[in-house]
DNA sequence: GCGATTGTTTGATCCAGTTCAAGCCGCGCC
DNA sequence: GGCGCGGCTTGAACTGGATCAAACAATCGC
């Protein structure tokens, strides 16, 4: 059973969720993407920009490093890593991706994915086509800015990230990762101080500039002192 | 004597420029705001975007982190820095702004400039306001697919950037620092071979996440096994 | 030109984080 | 169950770059 390709509306004006895969769904008004998918919700009734969802099993790639820009992406259940590889097999991991975010944005620049985005455990993620999110930013000057808006936050991140890796040591770049996590959670209605971590060491060091064996003494270092208390893929 | 403000043309198409400030200045036609500075070229005359060009002294600051984003702005002569500047007085430098460049994009996301843009010699600096910026965006469908395009490539390289900066040793990231700029410097025109190098090493250090003194260190090492040539402000 | 100020180079020492290595734990599979 | 594998933890030694410090070179104001 897969979810139906390009029907007018995916679904309607939706404020609850059906049962969700695994529970763990982000409802569509509190996605990134929602001005996007739903560009006339007050004014024209619902139009919905999304054409397929698409489903990923754990390990499976979303898009390709070097592959061109064939749509937009938002998460909508599950979770993701947006990686830059390198030639020598070492990658550095972009920015990790929870429901609710979008994906992919950094390709407006050449028209083609600089990076790639794999997920960490079964996904489904939206995907509005490049030339649909074209054609509806030319005829609705709010959707516009709004896509702006998308890729000048990522910008604003990612410089932002830049400026932790340079000017902070490892147990601050960990600290903080851990905030973020938890407003990320947070944000999706989930608890703040118990949440997932279902990434691995190694792929918490290639995010922070660190090795696995660093990322684990500091989080050892900070369970020891009562800061934090470490389950299997949680917090 | 300062420039015209909000004249309908700045300019006519141009292609050659007169004797510029310096000699520094880069034609607008080689900007990277050009398509927006100029988006109805060749279909209805030309329509001048830009309706301030401000000259700042060294040191003097084109807007502020924090500040509201008030316009978009393209160096058209000299040599600016954008920079995330901390608490407690380090700052990270997110990107050197040489003639041609864009500057103020990260604001896109918040309407909010996160970073600031300090000038590190005497500049010239071209200014389209952002409400401005909206209406042309608004009414031509390239611009907003430009500024997109824009806004995404600067995404693209500060993610590249923040690779660098967790899988690389200094010294790579020194000769890589020094062959994007000397490839920048040539795509303006100027030798890939001798260039100008005119910020401080502090400033190489806060835009690499090093010291002072480590790229002394290794741009003295770089000389004395041949590869480059230093002399004031140069290579 | 002279002295002050600011930026650069070089040297010596130190330490945070890496590297290498070994054991451990949880989980899936035969 | 027991075995094997992948991920995690912990230990010990090493090292790249930071830090501290001092000499040196340009530039500016007078």
């Amino acid at each position: 059973m897969d979810l139906p390709v390009n029907p007018a509306p995916l679904e309607p004006p939706p404020t609850t969720d059906k049962p969700a895969m695994r529970g763990r769904q982000v409802a569509c008004t509190a996605c990134a993407m929602h001005p996007l998918c739903y560009p006339l919700s007050a004014a024209e009734g619902w139009l919905n920009a999304v054409q397929t969802r698409r489903r990923l099993a754990r390990g499976e790639r979303l898009y390709r490093a070097g592959s061109p820009q064939s749509a937009l992406y938002a998460v909508r259940a599950g979770f993701l890593k947006a990686c830059a590889p390198g030639p020598d097999g070492g990658r550095f991991i972009v920015r990790f991706l929870l429901p609710g975010d979008a994906a992919g944005l950094d390709a407006f620049g050449t028209g083609v994915h600089p990076t790639e985005a794999v997920a960490l455990e079964d996904c489904q993620v939206c995907e509005i086509p490049r030339y649909r999110a074209e054609i509806l930013a030319e005829g609705i000057p709010s959707l516009g800015a709004q896509l702006r808006k998308l890729i000048g936050g990522e910008l604003a991140r990612s410089q932002e990230h830049a400026s932790l890796l340079t000017r902070h040591a490892a147990s601050e770049r960990v600290s903080r990762f851990l905030v973020d996590l938890s407003r990320r959670w947070g944000e999706r209605g989930y608890s703040r101080s118990a949440f997932r971590l279902p990434m691995r060491r190694q792929e918490i060091g290639e995010h922070l500039g660190l090795t696995m064996e660093t990322v684990s003494r500091i989080l050892s270092d900070f369970q020891s002192r009562g800061w934090i208390r470490l389950s299997r893929g949680g917090v």
